[in-house]
DNA sequence: ATTGTAAGGAACGCGAGCGTTCTTTATCCT
DNA sequence: AGGATAAAGAACGCTCGCGTTCCTTACAAT
């Protein structure tokens, strides 16, 4: 126990225990997840976390269910670019937050691979779909090719992002801006 | 022992704890890379590989350097297309081995940072210069606008061969050929 | 053929984490 | 206020890997 003598339930607490996962899958990896140090990061004890999840697997899916930020309504300033850029900044400080390393930690070798497959598909894929949303409207005010509208281009943005982040450590605005100008928007317009 | 009462020295064994390494960061993880499991998996002793290298770091390390396949000479066939076409299908082939694998490995949250910059100097830097040198021979035809010759550009190919990897679990022939067309080679072109 | 070296293995005590059980007691509900 | 619930935490026996030591014996050099 930590401070007096409270004792946290419910929600409260789960939310603590969702935090401290969090910094565990980003400190050491889903094969480094162990749920003794979640318990002593969360000031709790394993029966707690136990009772509620039956195994690492659950307990990682639904901590990344329940920490990622909600997806905000598309921007639709009337300029694809506005719209691309706001996008892309909202993913670069995903990634840049423990949520991102968090995310990376379920996709790296030595992970679950079902976890892999549900972290795809509940998360990526309306990540994805925003983005192709925002082009179909480019299409629509006739600033972006039609043939552009594709998963291969969807995922372009994010991947050069988490690229980013591979190679040089870091993420900075100006990348992404650089990102956007440099190569998803030339590959938007009509040639 | 394996066979009879063969007992390997020198080279042979070393390139076989070279190939159990890989093997188990493909399968593990850097933070599941456990001595224990390799010497088990090269049929040796523990001894034997602590008497050569001092820490599960050096031992990845080595691993990797010794393990990825040298750098080919460069292509140059004249066609540009053609050289980022040959590098790409290169770089693919060792994404898709178990060393692809064992590098992502050591970027994953969990491994070392000291490891991770290790990798992206001796081993992602010589290939993005290789990128670098096609481009320029590129410009010198007349092929590529000049300020394509960038380390963003040069990165771009592998990259987004990474994230098919990342966002599709398989990395076809096919899918190369997709990326070199549609996304690398026309950011290249004058526009 | 003899001898030095190191490979293959078994065993050591140690610590970390497993998943479970049990006790005490703070907190919530009526 | 009183009772039901579940949180905090200690302890259980267990497995896995650690890094080291030791012994036997195959191999290489002379």
């Amino acid at each position: 126990m930590v401070v007096g003598q409270t004792r946290r339930r419910g929600d409260v607490l789960v939310g603590a225990i969702y935090a401290a996962v969090l910094d565990e899958l980003a400190e050491s990896g889903y094969a480094g997840l162990s749920i003794e140090r979640v318990a002593e990061r969360a000031q709790t004890g394993k029966a707690s976390i136990y009772r509620r999840w039956p195994s690492r697997l659950e307990l990682a899916l639904d901590t990344i269910d329940h920490t990622l930020p909600q997806l905000d309504e598309l921007p639709d300033t009337g300029s694809t670019r506005d719209d691309v850029l706001i996008v892309m900044e909202r993913i670069a400080s995903v990634m840049r937050s423990p949520s991102g390393d968090a995310v990376r930690a379920c996709f790296s070798p030595g992970a679950d691979r079902e976890l892999a497959d549900a972290v795809r598909e509940r998360l990526l894929a309306p990540r994805k779909a925003a983005m192709l949303e925002i082009l179909r409207r480019g299409v629509a005010r006739g600033e972006v090719r039609a043939d552009a509208i594709s998963a291969r281009i969807a995922e372009l943005g994010p991947t050069l992002l988490h690229g980013e982040l591979l190679h040089r450590g870091q993420l900075t605005d100006d990348a992404v801006v650089e990102i956007v100008d440099e190569v998803v928007l030339p590959l938007l317009r009509r040639r």
